[in-house]
Parts: C-alpha cells; structure tokens; sequence
DNA sequence: TAGATTGTTAATCGATTAACAATC
DNA sequence: TAGATTGTTAATCGATTAACAATC
C-alpha cells in the first residue's frame, strides 16, 4: 500500500529471492503466507515486504501472481534498462564481462577496459562517460590500481560503484560503493564451519 | 576478555576489515579509539569487537598491532589451511579457480572439475574428498546441474557450500550454505542509485 | 455467515550507542 | 596524581515477530 520508506538492506535481498520464487510458480494466485512458508520466511515479514512493493492483495485470495512481477520488476528497477562499465580485464573481470545472468535485472556491461588504457589514454573513462550513460564503474584492477581508478570513474561522474578489489576506496560523500571481497567472504564461511564443529 | 559468543554476520565482516587495517598500520600500538575513528565506526563498537576477539588491550597503551594481528588469524581461523574444491569450468570458475586473494586467508582451492567429469564418473567428488580433507564446495555450474552437484558434495561429506548459481539449494540442516548472487548484488547495487536520485 | 487472507498496532529481540566505572 | 584508555552496564534504535482488527 504505501510505497518506499523503510527499505532496509536486508529486506532489498529479500525482494529477488521473491521475484524467482514467483517466476517459477505455477498458479495464478499467491498468499504471503504460502510464499512465506515456501521460502522459509516468517509471513508477516513476507506480508510487510510486498505491502512495500505492491498495491496489495486481496483478502481470501492473495496476490495475482503475474501482478507482483511487474510490481516487483519495477519496484527494484528491473524494468529499466542499466549500463556499467568495468575497468580490468584480469580473469575475474573477463568472467563479469561475459556473465549473462545480468541480463535478467536489464544490466549490461556496455564497455570494458583493460588497465593499460589509462596510460594511452588518461581519459578513456571520461571520454566514454560523455557519450553513454553510465550508472556503475565495475572495478577488478589490481588493488595498486584501484584507488586510481575510482577517482576516474568519479572524475567522470559515475554515481556508484562495484569494487571488486580488497581496498576502502575514499569517494566523496554522494557516491556509493560496493565493496564485493571473494576471499573474504570464503574466510567468513569457513568461520562459521569452524565454530560449528567446534561447538559440540 | 571473553572469546566466542555473539559472533553476529556483521561483526564477522568487520573483523577482516581490522585485519586489513592493522596489516598497514604503521606503529607498535593502537587504540580501539584510533581504530574506530580511521575506519569510520563507533569506537564502543571496536572496542567490544576487539574483547571478543583479544585478550584485551592495556589502558593508556592500546592494544600491540602484531599481537591483535595474531590474535585476529587466530580467531578468524586464518592461521589454519582450510581446502575448497570447485565444479564448473565457466569464465566464473576459471577465475576463481586461479584467484589468488584466496592465498592470504590460507584457502586453497585445490581442485577444479568440469561438469563433464560427473558423466565420465559421477563418483568423482566422493572419490576425491576420500584422500583429501575438503571444508568447502564451490559451485559455478549452471543453474541446472546445480542443485545435482550440491547433493554430490553433500554425499562426499562437505559441510559447506559456496553457491554461485542463482538457486536456493536444498540441503539438511547441518549443511551451510552461502550464496553468492552477483547479477542481484549488482541490481541492489543499482537499486540504491536509483532511490537516491529520485530522492531530493 | 464463516473463514482465509489482508494490513496494522504492540511486543520482542538483537545490535549499536551512550554513560559509567576500572586500570595503568 | 591526572589522563587516556580499557571494559561493562544501561539506553536506544531498528528489524522481526506476535497479536489483533479489517475485508472480501
């Protein structure tokens, strides 16, 4: 019923375990309660996310569920289209290059770049910015290079980025960053391993 | 003071953080205080991580930076080598197969299998963790094949999983799972760009 | 109407922050 | 001793859950 307000990081994660949980189900309605149940999730919380996303449901019958897609899709703006860029073309940033599970929430990597475009061409990013639009600077530079890098990408008026390298990068207030760290994350679900074997 | 207890997800990720801090910082002592301010969190806020984590620091003094270093590997289970293996050979499994961020938290994936080595020999991953002490299973198969891998990793004795693959696995309880959704962390990512520009 | 479901208001729980006492 | 820092106890805040009223 009431839209925005109260959008919580946790809840944001919720929203496309929804969205693929309603993709594959087979039926015209849904109730926040079975979809609560469904996933595992407690259904007031299930019946309070959607309240923030959709117009609402019906009482007795639910939500329709093809409704609740597009509610969804354009709640989290999947209906619009997304353009990144990413600087570094290591194994890491070739295999985000390539990914096609972009495709599905209407994001594309429109441009990639390798470091050594910065020494040929201080700019590249600038130049590039001024012609596309881009929401998202993608960064898997080594982590030397990082900081540089971001400065580009906020040099050229990139709002947010996606910083793949183990680095606090400093950004001015107004952007946000991302920080995504794969070694880190392991580590962190082998602490939990740890701790649960050791627990008994 | 007290160790373990209260290991909430956010202090988890907050830990390596300080790591990494430490790991540059250039003098023999630090205060929680000196800590908090440099990284941007509430100094009661470190100073309670930290008992976790320390024996304590002295007051006046700080904590000595190589023995918090210490101290943190130590409770972060860093000082001791932990094996992951991985199936799916794609440009994602390539890269993270040859990652070497991995190297400084002592994780070695160990080895690598394509999913075509479950129709040469679907014993392959049993076989394998009956030599080698496994604490990890990577996947980055399709999304089809990936709910048939995880129960082959939970047949072999793996008790965590590292998921890759844009599916809610079904496991027993005992087993973690952690998923890793780069297209949906990018999209919230997005999502939060977007709500901010439409906020003022 | 009765019942399933919705949406809302109050209670709980856990993490963070503020205020304080202890120590070298 | 005075002061900087530690560790602890109480208060706040936000997210989740429980209890309830509204609706078709």
């Amino acid at each position: 019923m009431m839209m925005q307000n109260c959008v919580s990081e946790a809840f944001l994660e919720r929203v496309p375990i929804y969205l693929n949980h309603l993709e594959v189900y087979q039926d015209e309605f849904i109730s926040a309660t079975t979809l609560a149940n469904q996933l595992n999730l407690g259904e007031v919380l299930v019946r309070k996310d959607l309240a923030k996303i959709s117009y609402g449901g019906k009482p007795k019958i639910g939500y329709i569920v093809s409704d609740l897609i597009i509610d969804i899709k354009s709640f989290m703006g999947y209906d619009q289209k997304s353009n990144a860029i990413i600087v570094g073309m290591g194994q890491l940033g070739k295999s985000l290059y390539q990914y096609p599970g972009f495709l599905k929430y209407n994001i594309e990597i429109t441009q990639a770049f390798d470091i050594s475009s910065y020494y040929k061409n201080p700019e590249f990013i600038k130049s590039y910015c001024e012609n596309v639009k881009v929401d998202v600077g993608i960064i898997t530079v080594p982590k030397e290079a990082a900081q540089n890098i971001c400065d580009l990408f906020v040099d050229a008026g990139i709002k947010a980025i996606w910083n793949f390298s183990p680095v606090r990068l400093s950004v001015p207030d107004e952007i946000i960053v991302q920080n995504i760290n794969l070694a880190e994350s392991l580590s962190i679900l082998i602490k939990h391993l740890n701790d649960k074997e050791n627990q008994i």
